[in-house]
DNA sequence: TCAAAAGTGTTCTTATTACACCCATGG
DNA sequence: CCATGGGTGTAATAAGAACACTTTTGA
């Protein structure tokens, strides 16, 4: 057995993508690293898997020993194998992503994380090791993933508007959709119940509360679904314009 | 540094899931493995990663010792990585996979590979560790990247007949679909050359040969596309039955 | 002349798109 | 009374689904 010594020298990691949705921005949980390498870093919440530990238990144990947050579903995206992506050997590292609701979480950055915090997609900093690379992996998954399957309600709180909804479709497709078209399809899933409720205290006509029906959400989730929609074309112009100017 | 060292033995493989089509039938390519474990035992080619090497790159050096195939697109799919998975340590393995026309290369089974065949999927044995687990959940996402993106084709000699190609979808979707429709989608595509040939020596009316068109072809590649295809419902009822039943 | 598979169109239904104005609220 | 975002419907088009018979060949 002695010539395969030589392949028992590696070490396998697990990363953790973990988006968020709020203030109409998709964020992405980050912590801050206390351990080289990289110490003092910005990088996703990982670290290696014990030689006991099955991959998904990993995944699971570290983003609760680094963040505090437990009880979420992960699912493996993809490994990331380049030979010098870590310092200390050759480490190779799977990553896992999930969708969860900030508001229901409190955050308590722990062991190796200096601190844990939600960053803007938009604005994530230079991070540890490959992970900018591992995050755009994770996020053309999401993108890819929430047009099949009703996923992108994972990540709102209980309580929502259609425009929020809407506003984070948005942002996960990168794209501007239809207010009416989008309302349209969502509300003829079935999938929303309307809570007779709206909101207050806002400087314009108040929007209805909705919620989801988790019934009716596992049972799309398990069949799939087609959730493309067409982006808006309106140029933003204001309203009552061209059209007309033909008789 | 020293606290690390435990995670430094562990090794890690990779597995090719390799399709193939042929005989109206939808196939993987496999290996009787010449080296313990499961010496003896069918396997999918696969084998540990080195450690100055990347996993794409080994992906396919591992497929040409073994088989002698040389020059196919890998696609990395999943990792596995079970405790127990391997009776040598742990190790887990990044499955690839990947499709090609059977009758474009000879299979020459070498280095730890005493034989290397193509298996009907549908009668696979069983393999060693646990690469059926592996091959399902391959199959698995054949299936679903088919309906959105033109992968078919990959599998199918330069020239074919449409049954041909709807065999192949029927194959991989494990489902039937209908000829009028099925024929209408594709050729709308504007993805087949009509070569102006037909079959010869057949003992019924001979169809006619089509090849791809390699440029649209590569042009769908890159934006996808939808290739949903609604299965036939029709229950094997001889024509003209039902239906003219009233008046 | 028979068996076997190839080939071919139309109608119906459903889903998608484009698009503009009035409404309710707080400041 | 005004700024802000909420809320609504329809017509045109495109895509999908259902479905049966004639044609060509070799044996």
């Amino acid at each position: 057995m002695s010539h395969f010594d030589n392949f028992f020298k590696s070490a396998f990691t697990v990363d953790n993508v973990i988006f968020g949705f709020d203030e109409g921005d998709l964020k992405v949980l980050l912590i801050r690293r206390g351990e080289e390498p990289y110490h003092g870093k910005w990088a996703l919440p990982g670290y290696f898997v014990y030689p006991n530990e099955d991959l998904d238990g990993a995944a699971i144990r570290v983003l609760e020993e680094l963040t505090g947050i437990d009880n979420v579903y992960l699912e493996q995206v993809q490994s990331f194998g380049a030979v010098n992506r870590h310092p200390f050997g050759r480490v190779i590292t799977i990553a896992y992503f999930s969708l969860i609701k900030i508001s229901n979480f409190s955050i308590q950055p722990a062991s190796i994380a200096l601190q844990a915090q939600w960053h803007s997609i938009s604005a994530v900093a230079n991070l540890a090791f490959d992970h900018n690379k591992i995050l755009k992996a994770c996020f053309q998954k999401l993108k890819w993933l929430v047009r099949s399957r009703p996923l992108g309600f994972e990540l709102l709180p209980p309580q929502f508007t259609l425009t929020e909804l809407q506003h984070l479709y948005e942002a996960i497709l990168e794209t501007d959709l239809d207010k009416r078209n989008f309302r349209k399809k969502i509300l003829s899933m079935d999938l929303l119940i309307d809570l007779n409720l709206t909101q207050e205290g806002v400087a314009h006509r108040p929007a209805k509360l909705y919620q989801f029906d988790e019934e009716r959400y596992q049972a799309l989730l398990s069949e799939g679904f087609n959730f493309e929609l067409k982006e808006s074309r309106t140029q933003h112009k204001k309203d009552k314009s061209s059209e007309s100017a033909h008789p």
